[in-house]
RNA sequence: GGGUCGGUGCCCGAGCGGUCAAAGGGAGCAGACUGUAAAUCUGCCGGUUAUGCCUACGUAGGUUCGAACCCUACCCGGCCCA
């Protein structure tokens, strides 16, 4: 006998509140159909997103149906939640854009293969856009208080600031009622999940439902991950850590778990993998022996990398790795060097550029890894700035095409472990 | 509406006519130590075509050789009275 679903999310502390005991009974026996909303705010979706849809996920493992909705409609308007001032609208490109990516990325993390607990993918754009104002006053508007609105926190901290809150965004609750009670007519979904901030959301749906249906229907909400020294997780020096490749190269995000906290270990490997809890455990236990090995970050980076880019990505991760903090890079085969480099940071600069003498404080600029000049002079001056593995004591060091690495790029380092793969264009 | 206190850099918070790009703390970046960790210590922490110039102390004006600091108006917030 497996131990129970609620249980073990209960002990991976992904449950911050529910709204009845209920949703354990549905969720151990099979029964729950949960949906979960992405609006498609960005290009990607990012680790914040990522522990909701992993929930998904454990909960499909656990033999229920889980739905994921792509907010195309929602986006159209703003989620006030968690915000102290207003949205900025984003137009409709940018919500197509935003949305065929994230589609992609909610696909690949579910299994969509059919049978009964097979994954649903939808569109709040698709009925959303469909009904008409006066529809949308009569069916979810007349079954929802303003006064019940009004006490939510995402709500009254708007409303109490100094920046307000538009008609637009107080609608969006309403809007995220409708779309839960869609689900419920249409593929019968009885539970709602979210982040600790969409705890309103949720509740005002379910008595939407409740009201407009007599259908009883559920919602949990996962605590906010922070670090053991309290500050929220997931953002690194370039902001957010996202699950596009593109935007987070696959090096970035394993190596973003290799940096963690000893102290955090034992919370990310339970949030972000698949290990049971005895596993976990398990490495817990091992790392805390010899906390040198950081048995824990290898477990947990190789376990969440290779779930989000797939084994090849991880390959790529773990090359680029070895190769950068190798100790000779220059020796490593030109092929292999070229493969590891290939998920790392990149950027370019023209061949002709160093042909005419740049400086190293000029490449810095213009490949990016630094802003300004003054920035990257102060990196030089404190001696944080490497060119293939050498500290540059010197702005005015010439960089020629003598540097380059066997594949024809520069390696450029910030610091102890910011590299940048700068490629030579023609 | 009356009174009063306040609005300072990413955040908190000192400054109250020149020596202020603005104390101190936090965050951030870098260095040392280490385990690509934490803690600790050190340096940096508006931009630049740099002993100068530009931008910055709620907004707009004014006084002054000179203003974050004084004056006027306005906007925003706290508290007290109505």
């Amino acid at each position: 006998m497996q131990s129970k679903v609620s249980d073990d999310l209960k002990r991976r502390g992904l449950v911050n509140q529910i709204t009845s005991e209920k949703v354990y009974d549905l969720i151990d026996n099979g029964d729950a159909t949960a949906y979960i909303g992405f609006d498609p705010t960005a290009a990607s979706l990012h680790l914040g997103n990522l522990i909701q849809l992993l929930l998904l996920r454990r909960l499909q493992l656990g033999g229920n149906r889980p739905i994921v909705v792509a907010g195309g409609g929602t986006a159209m308007v703003g989620d006030p939640s968690g915000r102290s001032s207003e949205r900025s609208l984003l137009d409709d490109e940018a919500i197509e854009y935003n949305l065929a990516k994230v589609g992609r990325q909610l696909e690949a993390y579910l299994d969509f293969s059919g049978g009964p607990k097979s994954a649903i993918l939808v569109n709040n754009r698709d009925w959303l856009e469909k009904i008409s104002f006066i529809s949308f006053l009569r069916d979810p508007g007349k079954f929802v208080t303003v006064n019940q609105m009004l006490a939510k926190d995402s709500v009254s901290s708007r409303i109490s600031s100094e920046h307000g809150i538009s008609f637009t965004e107080f609608t969006y609750m309403l809007m995220q009622a409708y779309d839960f009670g869609q689900l419920s007519d249409s593929y019968g979904c009885n539970m709602q999940l979210g982040g600790s901030d969409q705890w309103g959301n949720i509740t005002v749906g379910i008595d939407y439902i409740s009201k407009s249906r007599g259908r009883e229907v559920y919602g949990i909400t996962t605590p906010l991950l922070t670090k053991s020294d309290g500050t929220k997780f997931g953002k690194s020096v370039g902001g957010a850590i996202y699950l596009d490749s593109e935007l987070t190269s696959q090096y970035e995000f394993y190596q973003f778990f290799l940096r963690s906290d000893d102290s955090d270990i034992e919370k990310l490997l339970k949030v972000f993998t698949f290990y049971s809890l005895n596993e976990i455990d398990e490495i817990v236990r091992s790392s805390i022996e010899s906390p040198e090995k950081r048995i824990g970050q290898y477990a947990l980076a190789r376990s969440i990398t290779e779930f989000i880019h797939g084994k090849e990505g991880l390959e790529l991760a773990v090359a680029a790795s070895e190769a950068l903090f190798a100790d000779d890079i220059a020796s490593v085969e030109p092929n292999a060097l070229r493969m590891a480099l290939s998920g790392a940071p990149r950027s370019t600069i023209s061949r002709s550029r160093l042909k005419d003498g740049a400086t190293i404080l000029e490449v810095a600029i213009e490949s990016g890894l630094v802003p300004s000049r003054s920035e990257g002079r102060k990196l030089i001056k404190a001696g944080g700035l490497y060119l293939t593995g050498s500290r540059i004591a010197d702005e005015d060091t010439v960089v020629t095409l003598k540097d380059q690495l066997s594949i024809g790029a520069l390696l450029l380092r910030k610091g102890k472990s910011n590299y940048l793969v700068v490629d030579l264009t023609d």
